[in-house]
Order: structure tokens, then C-alpha cells, then sequence
DNA sequence: GGCCGATCATTTGTGTACGAACTAACTGAA
DNA sequence: TTCAGTTAGTTCGTACACAAATGATCGGCC
């Protein structure tokens, strides 16, 4: 659980601050929403990876957060379109096709064509997709807790609550 | 403002589900916390690229969240090490050199050796730097104002305690 | 029945993100 | 002082993320 970032206290800065204009409005950027999303964000995201990425101790997920819900998406639905999976997944379509392709390479999904509509690739688990999502889904509920473990309970309904509003 | 991400209703699914294990545990994407976050942080950023990137009405700011963070730290801490640098604005080595190579390309930043101690690359505002953050305190305001908006101020004051702590 | 706008997939290009591996430089203890 | 451990920066490789442009296809409307 590598996470070099912003781990530890920041020394104290090389030479004085430029002073800033007095007259402009405070503006701190580690208080703005967008700097503390990406953060809590970056914790996640290390987590994630130390719970399936590649080197967690061989139990061999090996998977990011986009591949997974790819694949967790899949199983909730079935077989749908790269472009319906997108909307499911919330990832635009040349995103969606990066993690297809990686996921066919690995023999976890495949597409086919829509018979009844050519523009579309049907996409769908391969019977080891559906076999490592079995394999996966503790270490994903996992992944959650551990990202919601300074939270009580209340609080982590609260911030769900917040961030689906503001979704 | 285009975010094609999700937007619509999502059309029903080209076939049945696979019905799921009923011994397995529930697991719903949207409801995880990563999820959340992901699309909170996709609709903040999409704001911010509304209101600061390079389509915004020729207001000239042009600016990618990351290389405003550094912009911003180095208003507010003065001229730091690029590794301080990457510590304060939460990201890594690597992505700093990317960032700050792009903003010296566009002579907003300088960059010269310390003469205490030569490994470190001392990373500096020009003029233009300085003049092009006065002129984008008031849109990165907007940015988190309206990140926030579906929000009232108890919420958002919720909000950035819960992130907070998560971090 | 054939044109027109909308939809789907793909490609290209830019910009994060970060792990891993490497070199140069510093620092403290033997 | 010397050298082992640490730190700063760079490079490489992989994987998102999304705008914009392109080509194929569909659906409806005249």
C-alpha cells in the first residue's frame, strides 16, 4: 500500500510567500470541493488497488476500478452494448472500449454483433468473467468498508446521501 | 457544457439478466462509495472545464484542474521544490513533472536549480503566472460555487467535513 | 421508398494518474 | 570520512478520461 502522496507533513516552505493582493478573496484550494473529492478520491483508488490490483498477494483479481465495474455492471444487466454499458458505468465511449479490449485480451468478456441492430457490439461475461466476479465480490464490498472506515455509520449515510445529490 | 456521461435515462436492458446466486451478498455498483465519488468528481470537473477550460469564451484561462491546483499552491506558498509541490497539491512525482512541464511550455511557471541542495528543481510563477492566476481567482470561485450548488450551505458544510475526514 | 437527423462504435490527440526502476545528490552514523 | 540509507527528480509503461471527427447504421417522415 504504496500511496507516496501527501503522506506526511509538509515541511516548511523554501523562501517567504509571494504576499498575496489584499483586496482578492481568500481563495485556499485544499477547502474547495473539487481538491477534496480528488483526494478522498486517491485514498479510495489505493485501496482499491491494494485489495485487487496486481499485487495483492496473488489471489489473482488483478482488476482497476473501471475493469470492475465493467464487470459487476455486467452482471447486474447481462449482455448490453458498449454504449448502454457506458451509461451503467458512467464512462464515455472511448473509455468504455479501452477497458472492453482489455478485458476480451483477458478472456474475462466477449462481443458480439446485434443481429437486430449493426451498429451495436453486444458485450457479455465469458464463463471465467462470471467465475471471477464470484471470486471478487467480497474484496469489492471489502474495498468499500475500508474506504468508509474513519466514518460512523450515520455519517457514511450522510455522505452517500451528499454525493448522490450532488451527482 | 457536453458531459454525455449518463445524462439520459438509461433504456431498458437488451435481455433478461442473468439471474445472480441468491446466497451471494447484494452488491450494487451505484451504491458503493467509489462509484459515488467517481461520478461526483466527473460532474465537478466537466464544471471546471466549463469554466476554465479552453472553450469558455475565449476568457483565456485554459486551464486543466491540476495545472490550476499548482498554479494556485505556488500563489500560496511561493516558489517550492517540485516534490513539495507534488506533496501540497496531492500528486505524484511523475504527474507533477507533467503538469509543470506544460505550464513552463507556456511560460506561466520557471524552474531553476537550488544551489543548497542541487537535487531539487526549484519551480517559480513568472509575471504572466501571477497575472493569469489574479485573473482566474474569480472563475475558480464559480467552479466550486457551482460544483456545489445542489447543495444548501448545512449540506455543504457537511460535505466537506465527511470528505475531510475520508482523506 | 428514399432522404435526414440521430445513434453507435471507432480513432486520434491531449492530459492526467501512478507504479517501478534508475541516477544523482544529500545525510548521518560508524 | 566513508558509505549505507534516504530523498529528489526523471523516464517508461499502463490505464483511464474525454473532446472531436469519422463512418456505418437506423428510424421516422414525407
Amino acid at each position: 500500500m504504496t500511496n507516496r502522496i501527501a503522506r506526511h507533513a509538509v515541511p516548511a516552505p523554501a523562501e517567504r510567500p509571494v504576499e498575496p493582493d489584499p483586496h482578492a478573496a481568500p481563495y485556499r484550494l485544499d477547502e474547495q470541493i473539487g481538491f477534496l473529492l480528488r483526494r478522498a478520491n486517491q485514498r479510495h483508488l489505493a485501496i482499491f488497488a491494494a485489495g485487487m490490483g496486481a499485487g495483492s498477494q496473488g489471489d489473482g483479481h488483478d482488476l482497476t476500478p473501471m475493469q470492475w465495474a465493467v464487470l459487476a455492471k455486467l452482471e447486474e444487466e447481462g449482455a448490453t452494448s458498449q454504449n448502454r454499458l457506458g451509461r451503467l458505468a458512467a464512462m464515455d465511449g472511448a473509455t468504455v472500449k479501452g477497458v472492453v479490449d482489455r478485458l476480451t485480451e483477458r478472456g474475462l468478456v466477449d462481443t458480439r454483433a446485434d443481429p437486430d441492430d449493426r451498429r451495436h457490439r453486444v458485450v457479455a461475461l465469458t464463463a471465467a468473467g462470471r467465475r471471477l466476479v464470484a471470486r471478487s465480490r467480497l474484496a469489492a464490498a471489502a474495498i468499500t468498508e475500508d474506504t468508509l472506515a474513519p466514518l460512523s455509520a450515520a455519517e457514511r449515510e450522510a455522505l452517500l446521501a451528499l454525493l448522490r445529490k450532488l451527482a
